[in-house]
DNA sequence: CTCTCCCT
């Protein structure tokens, strides 16, 4: 085998190794990155260590041991190990641990010395998954705090630099070249009419590689978004290759030996089409592959802040993913890729994908963090997780009982932990081993693995024939529930325990709990949101329904796919934590009348209230303020004097009087109605009787008697002319002060006039005799000197009998005509 | 026409 492109840079990496401790590797496809770099290191026994080599995916990370073992003549699990979930391969002997990416966050969370470690290698570290994000955070924090001599290396095709360097300004930077053979392309845009989603989008795909397949010879690989694609562009492909090639589809939830059949070499002088998702798009070489046909798309998981649920979504690849599936044609030799989309399509692309952090839930992560003991500030992150995320995801961790408010893991969150599962499957485990009940157990072990892992395909709205289902499927999900099985310390049974799914399931989802909103199969979800059964659902009418599956469409009510009826009243005696009472008076506007009620709550759902006979004066003051705060400030009935005080002392706090005065925006108002209104409506118990209140007084009384006094000093309601008249003075806050006055009234005024004690300028609008408006300004020397020129001769010419001087800053000022000046 | 990937 001729030398790789990594070889020669090896002994800078070497010399990196030895003398820093964060490294940079930066190469392209056919480097030798994940198979040459690992081995010389072992050959160079330049760590004392173990080395852990963390793969993004379990495919690749089983078949990148296997063939670094097979290099080495040895067999898995001797020098080279592999730890994946489900698979731990690994012996004394083992100095090279290839592992995926979860199995590493548990490794730093149980041993966070990393004892017997002295490297960690994150491969494809450009995919930015969030599971690779949140590990090397918490690998950066050991490294800082706990192991100076712990090493480690990012290795990436392709990857922002800058925000990489700043990040570990002193890693040292490794560049290599790739190799790769000549790649020719063919970009084919596909027409919206038969693009993704069309009934004809598998038909033309599959018309594309059997043409390719004619006219070329090799395997070929084909990226496809989803699953659904796959299959479809499967069964299409039958009907036109010929019998010798072999339609081998690839994606995650088929079982090991399936995927590995997928990227075995063929029998001599067959050839295969590989139908992939992104799974195939990097760490993977697959036997015979010269084709690629790349569609363009790949799925996304999105999460949906408003609905608390994480959506797929089909959109479009990054460049440097179309980047990496076309370079899977040139492994072997020289290859040809057909890109399904126009060339000019391919530069528009966004150079790299997002980061998940920045788009998924957080709930795995805050939990992973409060299991460290850190908060995200004192981490360092390539990109922060948004803050916004992170408090949706902390106070779900709270309802499901595993976090404290001050953000600490509560016993039931550590022990949830230890679950291994995602956050709300592990609240709910936890739940079901506290119950000591063994039917509710084994319940709660299939509820987990088939939420895990559902079953696709499988169109039927109760959730206890999904379990059945499951538990009498071989394969992932039984390998799952028993996992989860002998944690809690049970055995499995087919039998579901009917009583404890609904109550289960809503430890899982306490925020998916349904209430009927009427007959029709609408419902009110506790997280507020609106969902409904399909139309002539069986479970139509149950009062309440805790829904395991749905999706968010676009626009209108959740679709709810699979979901249990509950008996609220169970749910109650089982897991009263849930619930909340709650004091609720408001004004009910329809009918002219105080509502108060006790209510019993489950998040946004009322499950049960009695009204409160008759409510005294505070409770009836709350209902009126709640009201206030529904229909806003402007619904209080203000008048002149009152508007005034509020614009001016608003004003007056952005020009002169600062920060001393409460908060008096129209949120802070709103927020305090308690401490200013509230004393205003001792006498008040009907709505008609708001405009009673004294709405000066009570804002007066607010912001203080002596800075209320202050207001009136420097931003007096009116201002005095030469004349001797008072004018108002027009107040908006964010806008300067306007007089508006006849221009014959300030003459003798040499400058604008000024006020909070001469800091701000007024605006003024000069108006004629018949109050026109002459002329705006807020510079009335200037005026005088130069546009009154062109003003005086027109005034001249239309009042006559009016006084217009030639000196106006000197003149005395008046409001007569000339007549009553020569008297 | 409901579903990428991953977790002692």
């Amino acid at each position: 085998m001729s030398q790789l492109p990594i070889e020669t840079v090896l002994d800078d990496l070497f010399q990196g190794i030895t003398k820093r401790d964060r490294l940079i590797v930066k190469a392209p496809p056919g480097a030798g990155k994940s198979t040459r770099l690992p081995l010389a290191l072992l050959e160079r026994d330049l760590v004392a260590g173990k080395i852990l080599m963390l793969e993004p995916r379990r495919l690749a990370a089983r078949n990148i041991a296997n063939y670094l073992a097979s290099q080495r003549g040895e067999s898995l699990g001797e020098t080279v190990g592999l730890r994946v979930r489900g698979e731990s391969r690994t012996s004394k002997q083992t100095r090279l641990e290839v592992v995926t990416e979860g199995v590493l966050t548990r490794m730093v969370q149980d041993d966070p010395e990393l004892d017997g470690v002295s490297l960690i290698i994150f491969d494809e570290f450009h995919e930015r998954s969030i599971q690779a994000d949140v590990s090397l955070a918490l690998v950066l924090d050991v490294q800082q705090g706990l192991r100076d001599d712990l090493k480690v290396m990012l290795m990436s095709a392709t990857l922002d630099d800058d925000a990489l360097l700043s990040l570990l300004p002193d890693a040292a930077v490794i560049t290599s070249e790739g190799r790769c053979h000549p790649v020719t392309y063919d970009y084919m845009p596909v027409s919206r009419q038969r693009g993704i989603g069309s009934p004809s989008y598998e038909s033309l795909v599959a018309a594309e590689v059997s043409k390719l397949m004619l006219a070329q010879s090799g395997s070929a690989l084909v990226f496809l978004p989803g699953v659904a694609e796959i299959k479809r562009t499967a069964d299409e492909l039958k009907t036109r290759v010929s019998e010798d090639v072999l339609i081998c589809p690839l994606y995650g939830q088929l079982s090991p030996k399936e995927q590995q059949q997928a990227i075995a070499p063929c029998e001599s002088g067959k050839r295969k089409i590989v139908l992939a998702t992104n799974i195939a798009e990097t760490s993977l070489t697959i036997e015979g592959i010269r084709l690629v046909v790349d569609s363009g798309l790949e799925r996304v998981a999105r999460f949906n802040r408003k609905t608390g649920i994480t959506r797929l979504e089909t959109v479009q690849i990054a460049r440097s993913s179309a980047i990496q599936r076309a370079g899977r044609a040139g492994r072997i030799e020289a290859g040809h890729c057909l890109r399904l989309y126009g060339e000019d399509n391919f530069q528009r692309m966004r150079a790299v994908p997002e980061p998940e952090i920045v788009t998924s839930d957080l709930t795995s992560t805050v939990l992973e963090l409060a299991q460290w003991g850190a908060t995200p500030d004192e981490l360092l992150w390539l990109d922060s997780p948004p803050e916004l995320h992170w408090t949706q995801a902390s106070a779900l961790l709270v309802q499901l009982g595993l976090l404290q408010e001050n953000q600490t893991l509560t016993a039931m969150g550590r022990a949830a932990h230890a679950f291994g599962t995602e956050p709300r499957l592990a609240a709910m485990l936890a739940f079901a081993k506290k119950c000591d009940d063994k039917a509710a157990q084994s319940t709660a072990c299939w509820l987990a693995a088939w939420s895990e892992e559902p079953l696709r395909g499988f169109r039927e709205p109760d959730l206890a024939k999904h379990l059945v289902a499951v538990s009498r499927q071989k394969g992932n999900q039984a390998r799952r529930a028993r996992y989860f099985a002998e944690k809690l310390g049970c055995s499995l049974s087919s039998d579901m325990a009917f009583y404890w799914l609904p109550v289960l399931a809503s430890v899982a989802w306490p925020d998916r709990v349904a209430k009927a909103r009427g007959n029709d199969g609408r419902y009110q979800l506790s997280n507020g949101h609106g969902a409904e059964l399909e139309p002539d659902h069986p479970m139509t009418g149950a009062d309440y329904l805790v829904v395991a599956d749905l999706m968010t469409v676009k626009q209108g009510n959740s679709k709810i796919f699979v979901a249990a009826e509950l008996d609220i009243s169970e749910l109650e005696n089982e897991r009263s934590e849930l619930f909340t009472d709650f004091e609720w008076v408001d004004w009910d506007d329809n009918k002219g009348r105080i509502i108060a009620e006790r209510q019993r709550r489950l998040g946004r759902l009322v499950v049960d209230k009695t009204a409160i006979a008759s409510p005294d004066q505070s409770r009836i003051t709350d209902a009126l303020l709640s009201a206030v705060r529904r229909k806003g400030l402007s619904s209080l009935s203000w008048n002149t004097k009152s508007e005034s005080l509020l614009t001016r002392a608003r004003c007056a706090m952005n020009w002169c009087i600062g920060p001393d005065l409460p908060d008096i925006s129209d949120d802070g108002l709103l927020a305090q109605l308690e401490t200013w209104l509230a004393p205003f409506m001792v006498s008040v118990t009907r709505w008609s009787q708001m405009n009673k209140i004294d709405l000066n007084a009570a804002l007066e009384a607010y912001i203080g008697w002596e800075a209320a006094k202050d207001i009136d000093r420097l931003l007096p309601e009116t201002y005095k002319v030469p004349t001797g008249s008072g004018y108002r003075i027009r107040y908006q806050v964010g806008q300067k002060p306007v007089l508006a006055v006849r221009m014959q009234e300030v003459f003798g005024e040499a400058t604008s006039p000024t006020i909070a004690d001469g800091k701000v300028t007024l605006v003024l609008e000069l108006l004629s005799p018949a109050q026109r408006p002459l002329q705006i300004t807020q510079d009335l020397a200037g005026f005088w000197q130069g546009a009154y020129r062109e003003v005086q001769k027109e005034m001249k010419g239309r009042y006559p009998k009016h006084v217009w001087p030639d000196d106006p800053a000197n003149h005395v000022a008046t409001n007569k005509t000339k007549r009553h000046f020569k008297q």
